[in-house]
DNA sequence: TAAATTAGCGTACAGTTGTAAGCTGAGATA
DNA sequence: TATCTCAGCTTACAACTGTACGCTAATTTA
């Protein structure tokens, strides 16, 4: 094994060492470099090596599941195209996603209100990216006006992220309740943005 | 000053403490015994005698925003009473809170989403009671039935929450774009629940 | 092959943490 | 007045933190 393939796999340990950590009940600012350290089963003094930061380490781990959020996207978008009512197999898609990675989804719902600003921010974009591929797909496919479909694509995402919150900590039975409840409240949301189009075609003339 | 009084006033002098730590960017598990006393001025050991623990002070703080946020409902109910539209002085109301209460819907936020259970569920227990009274409100105003009422009454809880996270680190213009957007999107569900509603007029049936 | 680079280690230190133990002095009670 | 109670204090300790410093050994480069 060649040098920086060692070094990249020591990296990918101690990337996973700090989601294993997460896994239980922690934050990022709550997790200590020797601990993921040891986890990764290195010296405390070898994170270094890799990682400036606790801080780097972190902006790294949001990276990672803003990119696994991105894949979801994609995979919800294939699923659609294939049959199935849209907001259904968003739904049901977004939650699986959060039952099979949770440790992902928690850490983009902690960091998001958590206590590093530039963590904040971080969350806060990939969630900007998630509200806009929305509203790209609301205008193509829906057809209603820029302005009417940037808002209802924002208060979707907050729908669904604010129920996913819910979700992670549910058992089965009342995961399937959320998400019923989930779909029935994002149809209020496209029916309204519907009427309210529809009473008022063109806010800007 | 009795002895009684003499603890009552230090213990809230540990809870102003604590709320003042808060203010910084900090979470409950992540400010310490030492610093709370020392932002009290008293010994480190002396907490004791008025917290078992710094959970049982954090769940008095969450108890203690729980009560501000009733408050908050309160005086939303008499501004709407005194005239205005619904949704207008309901989120005017909620923002001028966020803004003049910041580290106590802060505390809400981040403990929410935190890393205690018991905090988790202390909060949400706070937030559930905010969404009862909106759905009763819902019920008794709009007539609209009770299982249609508690779904909009949630959505639009969580659609005000959400907002306001992003409220709590806006500037003013931004405040007031946030605000305005979030009254569009709530009548989005208000005009849903409707349209839903009178689609669908007895779903029991 | 000789030199340079570097991932990882061990040691060390100063700072912080929670909390146990026991003392003091002032208010409460009799 | 004499006794009791108890809020707050000081001291102490073991555990943990981040990270500076310098070494080693193996890969890479020349």
């Amino acid at each position: 094994m060649s040098r920086q393939e060692q070094k990249q796999k020591t990296r990918q340990n101690i990337i996973a060492g700090a989601f294993q950590l997460l896994n239980e009940n922690r934050t990022l600012s709550a997790i200590s470099l020797r601990e993921v350290a040891r986890e990764a089963g290195i010296a405390p003094t070898s994170f270094y090596r890799h990682f400036k930061d606790m801080d780097e380490l972190g902006l790294t781990l949001v990276d990672e599941a803003g990119l696994a959020l991105r894949q979801l996207m994609r995979q919800a978008r294939r699923r659609i195209a294939s049959g199935g009512g849209v907001i259904d197999t968003s739904v049901d898609t977004f939650m699986e996603f959060i039952s099979a990675n949770s440790n992902v989804f928690r850490l983009l719902l902690r960091e998001h209100t958590g206590t590093s600003a530039a963590y904040r921010l971080a969350v806060s974009r990939e969630i900007q990216h998630f509200t806009d591929e929305l509203s790209d797909y609301i205008i193509e496919q829906l057809r209603i006006p820029h302005d009417i479909a940037v808002l209802q694509a924002e208060s979707m995402v907050r729908l669904v992220f604010s129920a996913g919150a819910d979700a992670l900590e549910a058992d089965t039975i009342l995961k399937n309740d959320i998400s019923d409840r989930l779909k029935r409240q994002l149809r209020f949301i496209q029916l309204g943005s519907l009427a309210y189009w529809q009473t008022m075609p063109d806010p800007q003339a």
